[in-house]
DNA sequence: CTTCTTTTTTAACAATTGTTAAATTTTTCC
DNA sequence: GGAAAAATTTAACAATTGTTAAAAAAGAAG
């Protein structure tokens, strides 16, 4: 459970008045695992602010299922694709749990990015910290084996194996559910 | 050839004399083949921007070089870890052909961010594109096999192979040089 | 042009990961 | 609790990728 305005925050500080001003404008909601939040091939209009809950974003290929992102609380979920091009995205994403999200309109906080500097340089923060963790994670697929990558995860977010199917963690890891069964199996 | 003001528009549009502003602030250099742009566990105070040459970004892992990021004619090299978190950084940026850089320090490219809206929005712009890149990228190693990746990067970025050697692509891409050769002898 | 160095390819073999299918365990629902 | 469904593990085998070493090709320097 991690509420709104400490998520906000921990992106970059901001003054309780700006805060309130975004909170008047969002309204918090509560959904049912299994319940899809984003549908492929549509426009999504808003961003979600996880107070408590897991969900899961994957896309097809081949046939299978990808997943290739997990948040839980703390975490935003920001349709980049569609908030940026105005494209339709290609991913679904999924609640892995009941899930309490503090949703806010693109649209609402476009306005405030392009109006005030103080948002501005948080929606700046926010894509750089984005963009710093898709690059480590990025960097340890790129010259680890899955067994490390496996190990990694243990080290790192050891909770989210008590939260998630390991069907899907093994997709995370990019390998197969039998490999990842076959990995666990060897200690 | 892609002289500075084309990239930074190419980011987000900006009028003509914020541009000038920023550019009186920089300055141009040569740099040679070979090169060692960045030191890794150093402080970078220069954001680049590429107007002609090649560079690769690589991290050592077990005793081998990973190139993790090529960049040219166009794009910035950001060292975000330092501009950030103030943190040294792992990776070493080394020059594989001559190049023409437009340099800025980073403080100075701060100190617009931090108060002025118009630049604010384009640092923000900035992160966003390079943070949909890098997932577009990462999410295609996630489920694609090396044949797949080495068929990705000759049908989008072919110059590539006539400009970087092979030994460098082939840790670009994820695999071992020994694999990228076999793979390329099979067709 | 010739030699030396570096890069790339080829080959044989090893290790890792994927595929398919069946067995087992866990979860869901009545 | 018990049946049905879903998730996970196990096993056998196939395919891919890595490792090491040597050969060939390409590039640099005199």
């Amino acid at each position: 459970m991690k509420n709104t305005r400490e998520s906000i925050i921990s992106i970059s500080q901001l003054d309780n008045a700006s805060i309130d001003h975004l909170l008047k404008l969002g309204s918090k909601r509560i959904l049912r695992k299994g319940k899809v939040l984003f549908h492929p091939k549509s426009y999504h209009h808003y961003l979600h602010i996880i107070e408590s809950g897991v969900v899961r974003a994957y896309t097809h290929y081949k046939g299978k299922e990808v997943t290739f992102w997990l948040g839980m609380e703390g975490d935003i979920v920001f349709p980049y694709r569609t908030y940026m091009f105005g494209k339709t995205s290609y991913e679904t994403v999924e609640l892995l749990e009941d899930c309490l999200f503090h949703s806010f309109l693109i649209k609402d906080l476009l306005h405030l990015f392009e109006s005030d500097l103080k948002w501005a340089t948080w929606g700046r923060k926010l894509a750089e910290k984005e963009l710093i963790k898709m690059e480590e994670r990025f960097i340890s697929y790129l010259f680890k084996t899955a067994k490390e990558r496996y190990n990694q995860l243990i080290e790192q977010k050891p909770e989210i194996f008590n939260r998630i199917q390991l069907q899907h963690i093994a997709s995370y890891l990019g390998m197969t559910q039998v490999s990842l069964s076959r990995i666990r199996g060897e200690y």
